[in-house]
DNA sequence: TCACTGAAGTGTTACGTATAACTAAGCCCT
DNA sequence: AGGGCTTAGTTATACGTAACACTTCAGTGA
């Protein structure tokens, strides 16, 4: 066979040098202290760099028996949300050498719902949120070290979760202190953890109010769905005064039903989100909704995972949300 | 050194099977008609069931001087334009067996510019979105090949493009038709090639009708950025009936100025974005935009990236865009 | 003088895989 | 009988790196 790249390896630095393979191992790995002398590490530095040198990342993987590379799996990336979080745990990640490869889940991706087939990186742990359970047995098969963003704490792995039960009780709060007692939630019509949450805590919460009703409608994640959904949901001319919705682009969606019926928001119709995406400050009125701060969230998963590595036990608390008040909510009519 | 990893290799397989390391490799690599019999092979992939095995990928990248692992560099995931690249790309990518690396550029994710030392993985290709010079530098200097989204043709590597000037000729006759003649255009602060066209081929567009003015603001694609910028370029009170924006987020930003400095869109002032985001429908009146399909130009880019690998010359036809009108544009008042 | 120490390296090996080159048996045809 | 072909494997090797174990040599203290 012939060689496959054209690239110098560390033997022809060593050649260039003057000097063995395993001297420009030691010198270019930072191992060279009390081994090898200054000027000889300035040759082979300089040799490096004449050649161009960079290591074969799959032979010092084999090698090493690690990657340095963490798999972080997210829902598809139809939001900024998700792109915060890999901010953050880059950021947290680059600073203990290691990289992170980013698998948006398969919409329409092909047949194989396997991050691995398409990660075709060799890895030392995987982050993953909101997964499909297929991909999540292929990740316990290889028993790599394994944290769940916002999933349920029972389940398999460690979790990092946003406190999102009390986010829905802020927002519950704040509705019910300007009068509202009728509610329409509009859900995520996804099968995940964190979206059962916000239906059982909004109604756990509502529940201990006397005189309060609830009612519920699911719509897919987009605004279009949304907006079928709550058209139908409030065209049946209920109370409803109040619509808490699962996500910022579901509130998007009401805007535009609202419109359409002749509802007023704020006037006639309170609105809640929750991510605060920039479309929640984009549309008009400016969105009321609990701010999410995707990249901490990242910073901890990544966080965590690393102290997985570590042989360390993670710490484990909620990250605490905020409810950021604007316009999309006012006292009852 | 202790192993790394407690995995079972093929070694392992081999010998639960009964047979060598070789007729494992032939067996699971499909390469065995003909060398094995059906049942030594079943036996193998038996053995190979029963201990879980998974082939060590840093093994085969080694043998195999290759990884079928392309990386997609593209900038900060804060759109879901992206996204769409991705799984375009990854689309194409699964069919052929390689699988995609995300690389979102570097908005404060480390002191490091450069993708690879993010991205630890090998790698067999690179497919690149209006990148930071340094990184660009970087690649080269590791002689991969290397396809650049939406870039001048001039410059390194294959180019695979949107035809984005004739989007904005798309916009000008539109706006033309309906009468308007002084204009803004609201470009987006970023030195990239494809915002020079869109401001080149505006500027030519309109130079050839007599009558028409053409101002400019620059904002850094942000709303509360495009807010700041066509506040400040539209409160001069010059006739400008007409802004053209290099960005959906841009438009949602000048709507937050109309609103503010009391101009109805459209009544007051027409209004045009790029990309057709979600929000271009979100917002009220939804956007008059250019529709930009992000997953075909993936789908593009992966193409012209494995026909590259294959010692093909891709073709390099720019991929059409559509003009979309909506409610943010209408005959001159 | 001589054992000892530290500096400055080098030789060699293993990581797990894929494949080229080889072997060995069985069968067919002349 | 023996050469050739097919089937069913095996043996051996290389990919590029990191690191362990070893060597050589100059200096040092007794």
């Amino acid at each position: 066979m012939p060689r496959a790249s054209t690239r110098p390896t560390s033997r022809d630095v060593a050649r260039e040098a003057g000097v063995s393979q395993a001297a420009v191992s030691l010198v270019l790995g930072d191992k060279w202290r009390g081994r090898v002398s200054e000027a000889t590490a300035e040759r082979v530095r300089e040799a490096a760099r004449t050649l161009g040198y960079r290591p074969n990342l799959a032979a010092r993987n084999l090698r090493l028996g690690r990657t340095r590379t963490v798999l972080l799996v997210v829902p598809a990336l139809t939001t900024e949300f998700f792109a915060g979080v890999y901010t953050g745990a880059a950021r947290v990640a680059s600073r203990h050498g290691f990289g992170v490869v980013l698998y948006p889940s398969p919409e329409g991706i092909g047949p194989a719902r396997d991050p691995f087939a398409s990660a075709q990186a060799a890895l030392d742990g995987v982050i993953a949120s909101s997964m499909a359970a297929e991909a999540l047995t292929a990740i316990r098969g290889d028993q790599l070290p394994l944290v769940m963003l916002d999933s349920d704490p029972a389940a398999a792995g460690i979790t990092v979760n946003l406190d999102i039960a009390d986010g829905v009780r802020q927002v519950a709060e704040h509705l019910l202190g300007l009068g509202h007692r009728h509610f329409l939630h509009l859900g995520a019509d996804v099968p995940s953890w964190t979206f059962e949450v916000r239906a059982r805590e909004l109604e756990a919460r509502l529940r201990r109010v006397p005189g309060t009703s609830l009612r519920t409608a699911r719509s897919p994640i987009s605004i279009k769905g949304a907006e079928a959904a709550a058209e139908t949901a409030l065209a049946s001319g209920n109370g409803v005064t109040a619509v808490v919705c699962d996500d910022d682009q579901l509130a998007a969606g009401v805007y535009k039903a609202a419109r359409r019926l002749g509802l007023r928001v704020p006037a006639d119709l309170s609105v809640t989100g929750m991510d605060d995406l920039a479309l929640a400050t984009a549309i008009d009125p400016e969105l009321t909704t609990v701010r999410l701060d995707a990249e901490l969230f990242g910073e901890r998963g990544m966080q965590a995972l690393l102290a997985v590595l570590n042989g360390e036990q993670p710490s484990d608390t909620d990250i605490p949300v905020h409810l950021e008040v604007r316009g999309s909510t006012t006292r009852v009519p």
